[in-house]
RNA sequence: GCCGAGGUGGCGGAAUGGUAGACGCGACGGUCUCAAAAACCGUUGGGCAUAACGCCCGUGCGGGUUCGACUCCCGCCCUCGGCACCA
């Protein structure tokens, strides 16, 4: 029986409830039910279901979940509760990076205790992350400022150190003044502090190093891992991999302990054109190669070089400068005796410290030579070159001249030509340097794990035996600033009886780099309670590696590249099984609100009043359908009155009741078959765009199934089945972007607790196709007619519906057709002369 | 300087060789209302126009490939991010 009633009549008479939508009166409720049910709590294995281990990099616990950081979390969420839809038992934790400055220089400023300070941060943290809505299992919480946590950042610290990954070493460290500490390189950003901005200057001191030099050819190797191009191309950048040659000039002359000064060069065939050497003037031989007519001049300018900052010395504006020492060295390939100058451009810390002065074939050497006077010898000929003086170095390859036997060479040949001749002379090897350096990782604050050493007079340095782990932070401290670890002021931390010998020792007072908390977390989320280990083998093996990480691309060499250094370094020590810790990367782009940055000072926007007033489900649908995830978005107040709406017509559809739709509904009717189709279209869509993260679309394509629904439900002629399984597809589907309105009407349609218990539909390839589609009939490549076609038109079928056209014919008058083109489908394309 | 990403209506964006501008915001017009808000419906790239389901132009700029280019290729410009005296 057919009934076609008026749609107000229908409306007010079935309705079963007229509730408006109200965020506030449903939001907690489903977030203590979810707690209260454990929901989101993880067991390592479900029969019947695959892990996947979703993480989002953990925070800072700065006391506010501000709005940048709900645009990560939601985002990360929503794929993470996708992949529990999609049938996974899901690992999605939750916890908190908190060593780290800004509670200790909260402690100087307003005489809060660190761990007081950062706990109180950490409940309101994660009271905001309750209040959005994740889905985190907070049975696996953890702090990184806990003994639970950081004794094992002692422990792999300590097994690190007897396999040599871990040492101290005396040298020059960043040290940032405002700070009080030092910082490894990669915390260092054009020459500033990372953290805070302050221009970063050299200090000698007694520092601790991971050796991640020892894994730079492995972290090169990126092939297996899925993640952003740009994070590749950044780590590699960063990890610098040069080949070259170290080649020593002859310097026996002088009667030093040393007779030859090696120089590191990845331009060997320009070998023949050094016309001087260049040292860094923290170069060990500049003082014994220093002749007494240049002491005075040598030793101020080294005093100078001293005193400039890291940030002016390789600043690539400033002028090149450099004093003679007065001494030569012999090329011990022609014999040629040149003079030594000590210039600031060049590195200590990079290749020897040293660099054979070719100015014909390096800008900079080209610079300096002119501005010193020294010779610029030609030995590699452009092509077609006569002779003349060069306005510039000349880079590119060429023809070796001036070169000895190896005149006439394409200088691609005589880099391996010179380089065998000098292996097999003794006079240097093929070398390869790394521009990264080893992670210094020690820090002269308090707020960090204690590194775990004891420095006895006699012993030397004695690891603290594992047995006695942890070496507790002690409570109280001077937290003010002196340049040294405040715990160096504490007699009761600082003196220890030697392991070894037993005698009085001094225990180490330097802290960790809290990047060394984050560069294991991801294993201890696999058993957090684990007390006998960092973590658990089983655990370990159910969930890792992570399967998708999630994260801000900010880190891509910091976090990420000591992350991956852990791992393996975890391996080699035969801890896990496996050497990349993140199977898949995704790096969410940065939101900003009126093409500006967010800051709490300048451009505000808290996250909380906007909860009271919209609703966590719609601030994180909102921010998912500003743009694609991974470039970003521009927040702006008005655009959130579409996401509103588009849920207020969630809401209302899910409320309707279908009863009064035509009962005989098997969906074999057109519009039934169209509304069906249009459902199993969008669950495509949206399933698809979802796994590739397009958060934006996937809400699109929603949108516009619920403005299907409400036109045919206008037009009356759909059955209640049809209806009501849109219905289901629709809450099933907005479900991981907005769990509670989701929640709330799977329970209003008569479905048990919980919907995200449930598995996303599927769809029928088939009941998703268009019956008939529209082709487009272009002449000469423009569109000048469309045509509604079945959709197993053939193509022949295609050409002929298009001729009889009036508008092609009007078009293609007597001119002849010369092509033809059918994309089957799509369009029909004639070419006509 | 080198490397990477990007440039599309008034705005956020969609479409990766086949109908450019999906979806949303805003704006304009309408329904309802005493009125307004909300809600709902319609219009909305620019120009021409005899007003036609009509024509031309249009995806940073200039070339090219192709029946057909936002999409591919070459050369530039601009914005953002990274690295930068690395020998």
């Amino acid at each position: 029986m057919t009934t076609t009633r008026s749609r107000q009549e229908r409306d007010s008479a079935t309705t079963i409830d007229r509730d408006r939508y109200d965020p506030a009166a449903i939001e907690t409720k489903w977030q203590e039910r979810w707690e209260r049910e454990g929901v989101h709590r993880t067991p390592d294995h479900v029969p019947g279901k695959d892990n996947w281990y979703a993480l989002v990099m953990f925070p800072y616990p700065s006391g506010d979940v501000h709005i940048g950081h709900w645009y990560q979390y939601a985002g990360a969420d929503a794929h993470a509760r996708f992949k529990r839809m999609q049938g996974y038992n899901v690992l999605h934790p939750m916890g908190f990076d908190s060593f780290g400055l800004p509670a200790e220089n909260a402690a100087i400023a307003s005489n809060v205790h660190p761990r007081i300070y950062t706990e109180t941060n950490i409940d309101n943290m994660r009271r905001q992350f309750r209040a959005m809505g994740t889905s985190y299992d907070w049975d696996r919480e953890l702090t990184t400022h806990t003994p639970d946590y950081y004794r094992w950042n002692q422990f792999l610290f300590l097994r690190f150190y007897e396999a040599g990954l871990a040492y101290q070493s005396r040298g020059f460290a960043n040290w940032c003044e405002s700070c009080q500490t030092t910082v490894a390189n990669e915390q260092v950003l054009d020459g500033a502090c990372e953290r805070c901005g302050t221009v970063i200057v050299r200090r000698e001191m007694d520092q601790w190093f991971f050796r991640i030099t020892a894994y730079a050819d492995e972290l090169l190797q990126m092939d297996d891992i899925d993640w952003p191009n740009k994070i590749k191309v950044m780590q590699n950048n960063w990890i610098g991999r040069s080949q070259g040659v170290d080649f020593q000039f002859d310097i026996s002359e002088y009667g030093l302990a040393e007779s030859s000064l090696t120089t590191f060069t990845t331009r060997i065939d320009t070998v023949y054109g050094v016309t001087f050497v260049v040292l860094a003037p923290e170069h060990p031989l500049v003082e014994g190669l220093t002749q007494p007519e240049q002491r005075k001049t040598v030793r101020e300018y080294i005093d100078q070089a001293a005193r400039t900052s890291e940030i002016e010395r390789t600043s690539t504006e400033r002028e090149k400068t450099g004093v003679r020492t007065g001494a030569f060295a012999i090329n011990p390939l022609n014999g040629e005796r040149v003079p030594i100058l000590v210039g600031d451009y060049v590195l200590a810390t990079y290749g020897t410290g040293a660099v054979m002065g070719v100015p014909a074939h390096d800008e900079r050497d080209f610079v300096f030579a002119k501005k010193y006077g020294l010779e610029i010898r030609v030995v590699i000929a452009p092509d077609g070159w006569d002779g003349s003086d060069l306005e510039e170095a000349y880079l590119a390859p060429g023809t070796q001249i001036n070169s000895a036997e190896f005149d006439g060479l394409p200088s691609r040949d005589g880099i391996e030509k010179i380089t065998d001749k000098i292996e097999a002379d003794d006079i240097g090897a093929r070398r390869i340097t790394y521009r990264m350096r080893d992670w210094q990782f020690s820090r002269q604050r308090y707020w960090g794990t204690p590194i775990p050493i004891i420095h006895c007079d006699s012993c030397g340095t004695v690891p603290v035996p594992v047995t006695d782990l942890p070496v507790r932070l002690p409570d109280e401290a001077q937290f003010k600033p002196t340049g040294r670890s405040p715990l160096a002021d504490d007699p009761d931390f600082i003196n220890a009886a030697c392991p070894h010998c037993g005698e009085p020792a001094r225990r180490e007072t330097d802290t960790m780099d809290t990047f060394v908390d984050s560069s294991w977390y991801h294993l201890r989320f696999a058993s957090p309670q684990e007390a006998e280990a960092p973590f658990e083998p089983q655990a370990v093996k159910s969930w890792l590696p992570v399967h998708q990480y999630m994260g801000g691309a900010e880190h891509a060499v910091m976090h990420l590249l000591y992350a991956r250094f852990f791992t393996k370094a975890l391996r080699d020590l035969k801890m896990v099984d496996f050497g990349e810790p993140y199977s898949r990367l995704f790096n969410q782009g940065l939101l900003i609100k009126d093409h500006a940055k967010i800051s709490k000072r300048s451009n505000p926007l808290a996250p909380d009043p906007l909860v009271d007033r919209y609703g966590a489900d719609t601030i994180r649908c909102y921010l998912m359908f500003l743009g694609p995830w991974d470039q970003g978005g521009d927040w702006s107040d008005d655009g959130l009155a579409g996401i509103t709406r588009w849920l207020n017509r969630v809401w209302d559809l899910a409320s309707r009741d279908p009863s009064g739709l035509l009962s005989n509904g098997s969906g074999d009717s057109d519009a039934d078959r169209e509304l069906l189709r249009m459902s199993h279209k969008t669950t495509r869509r949206v399933v698809g765009d979802f796994e590739r993260f397009k958060f934006n679309t996937t809400i699109a394509a929603l949108m516009e199934l619920v403005g299907e629904m409400n036109r045919r439900w206008e037009s009356g002629s759909i059955s209640a089945a049809v209806w009501s399984d849109t219905v289901e597809r629709i809450l099933l589907l907005t479900a991981p972007l907005a769990p509670h309105i989701a929640e709330e009407l799977w329970e209003r349609t008569g479905h048990t607790f919980s919907i995200h218990n449930v598995s996303l539909p599927g769809w029928n390839d088939e009941l998703a196709t268009d019956e008939v589609i529209t082709v487009v009939v272009q002449i000469n490549g423009k569109v000048r007619d469309r045509l509604q076609l079945s959709v197993d038109v053939t193509e022949e079928e295609a050409f002929e519906a298009a001729f009889a056209s009036e508008r092609v014919k009007a078009y293609t008058g007597d001119s002849e057709i010369v092509r033809r083109i059918y994309i089957p489908g799509k369009l029909v394309n004639f070419v006509i002369r």
